[in-house]
RNA sequence: GGCCCUAUCGUCUAACGGUUAGGACAUCGGCUUUUCAAGCCGGUAAUCCGGGUUCGAUUCCCGGUAGGGUCACCA
């Protein structure tokens, strides 16, 4: 690394919710800039208007906030290369294509569309490949005074100085090339006014003293118009790290929208933890170099490094994103969880007892509201309907279990402390006696419940209470 | 189609050219003297194919195959 400071940005364009994908760009670049006590700039990308996606620049913000992915620069906080938007930039991008104009580096593109298109047909035709520059017009071979003045209602395009093949090195993908027909005459400026991608972030890359530019790699290829740009405008290129791409869980393209991929506040809604989710996007495509696979926040901006980021794609998982949710739970207080967990729960359950039985049985805080939606927990407030003949088990007739739960009422009843440990202490002694202890436990369980399966019916019972445990019981005979 | 990128268990991945190819998730089995969950322990499971280079290739080179990206007045 130079002695300059770390300078990246997260340069999204306002079309559409954020997924994964886009995100992750965004934790590796604010990863690389924390790691270096860089900075961070958030840019919007809005010179496509009529793309644009209403509210799409305040779910970004809103993204970014949830991850705690802060800018240091950007939109609603400023900075000294302000504004942030690229829409409100329009006059850089002007005095950076006056100074390729001067080079005679930029030219007005002569045709209209549709000639342009019937070139485009045409080629395909023939089955080469469409290349403007085989049409330049007449002009441009000769001095740059002599070329028309621009019009600034069409659009500007670049005059590719050298046709050859690109080489250059990628902090992630090492040596990287293009052949030449990567290399061509582009727009600049488009007839509405505003710059292209191409042109556009680059004269902000430079303007801002971006060092390192992370993103995906469907930009490999269109690099040799970035790299032309900087040398035409005698500007020392960043770094650039390129991310592989994050594929969709049952395929082999490349998340997008229609794969599936979800907007990334889906996740917030379903209760995962910002630091899982950080965990686990870092994961996708990196690792630290040994077994770890848990990091914090602060553990990840330590020994993250964007040289070992992976070439090759990884596919979303969402069952290691759980598992690894339900590492960073583990991490919460007690407090905290406790807090959480209640405040999932109706008024009814609003019971501190509750939590640890339902906190082991969740990987996420959206599975409380799951539980309560389905009416899994009624059994909490009110008593179950029992169906009398799944009270039978382990071929128990049904005099037997009846024998059995008067047997559990008898002991129970004599109880003072009626704690669970105690309650176990009775019912585990009493079960002892039987030949099978489930003869037992299991009337009782679905006496308390009406669920074959369930948490603790010691502390269930402890929760409930002495005398609504009897009635319960009493009710199952 | 041209150009470019990629290829290790089902999934995410580790391995100065020499390892019984390691770990994690998932899965399966066992334990936790009641179920489910959690936890712990253990098992199954991988170097795309073909050539080279080398004493030796998952690793380097070439070819093939497969997948992906990109070829806009979109970013």
């Amino acid at each position: 690394m130079s002695d300059k400071k770390v300078v990246t940005r997260f340069a999204p364009s306002p079309t559409g919710f954020m997924h994964v994908g886009g995100v992750r760009t965004a934790l590796f670049a604010w990863l690389w800039a924390k790691k270096y006590k860089g900075t961070f700039i958030l840019r919007i990308e809005d010179t496509d208007k009529a793309r644009e996606v209403e509210g799409s620049i305040e779910h970004i913000k809103k993204c970014l906030r949830w991850l705690g992915l802060n800018w240091d620069q950007g939109p609603d906080i400023g900075g000294p290369y302000f504004p942030y938007f690229q829409s409100e930039r329009l006059d850089l991008y002007k005095r950076y294509a006056q100074i390729l104009i001067n080079k005679g580096l930029a030219y007005e593109d002569p045709y209209t569309e549709e000639e342009i298109e019937n070139f485009r047909k045409k080629a395909e035709e023939e089955k080469r490949p469409f290349l403007y520059r085989d049409y330049r017009p007449e002009w441009l071979r000769g001095e740059k005074e002599n070329y028309p003045k621009w019009n600034e209602n069409k659009p500007l395009r670049f005059k590719t100085p050298e046709i050859k093949s690109t080489k250059w090195n990628d902090l992630v993908y090492g040596d990287l090339s293009a052949g030449p027909e990567a290399l061509d005459d582009f727009i600049l400026i488009k007839s509405d006014g505003y710059p292209t991608y191409n042109f556009a972030h680059i004269v902000d890359d430079i303007e801002m003293g971006v060092t390192h530019v992370m993103r995906g790699q469907e930009f490999i290829s269109s690099t040799p118009k970035f790299l032309a740009i900087y040398e035409a405008l005698e500007v020392r290129p960043p770094f650039f790290a390129t991310l592989p791409p994050i594929l969709a869980p049952d395929g082999k393209k490349k998340l997008g929208k229609r794969d599936g991929a979800k907007d990334i506040l889906e996740y917030e809604k379903e209760g995962f933890l910002p630091s899982a989710m950080i965990n686990f996007l870092a994961m996708l495509g990196w690792n630290p170099g040994d077994d770890r696979e848990i990091f914090t926040v602060e553990e990840l901006v330590k020994d993250f490094d964007i040289c070992r980021v992976q070439t090759s794609g990884a596919r979303m998982n969402e069952t290691k994103l759980d598992w690894i949710n339900k590492e960073h739970m583990n991490m919460l207080s007690k407090n905290e969880i406790e807090r959480s967990i209640l405040s999932l729960l109706p008024n009814e359950m609003q019971n501190p007892k509750l939590v640890p039985l339902l906190f082991e049985r969740i990987h996420k805080w959206g599975e409380i509201e799951k539980l309560v939606r389905e009416g899994e927990l009624d059994f909490f407030i009110k008593q179950p309907d029992i169906k009398k003949e799944k009270l039978i088990f382990k071929n128990s007739s049904i005099e037997e279990v009846k024998d059995a739960l008067s047997q559990a009422i008898n002991c129970l009843s004599k109880l003072n402390d009626f704690s669970a440990e105690k309650i176990k202490n009775e019912l585990m002694n009493l079960a002892n006696k039987f030949d099978s202890k489930g003869k037992i436990l299991h009337p009782v369980r679905f006496a308390l419940t009406g669920k074959d399966k369930s948490p603790d019916p010691f502390i269930i019972a402890e929760i409930l209470g002495k005398d609504e445990t009897i009635s319960r019981l009493q009710n199952a005979i």
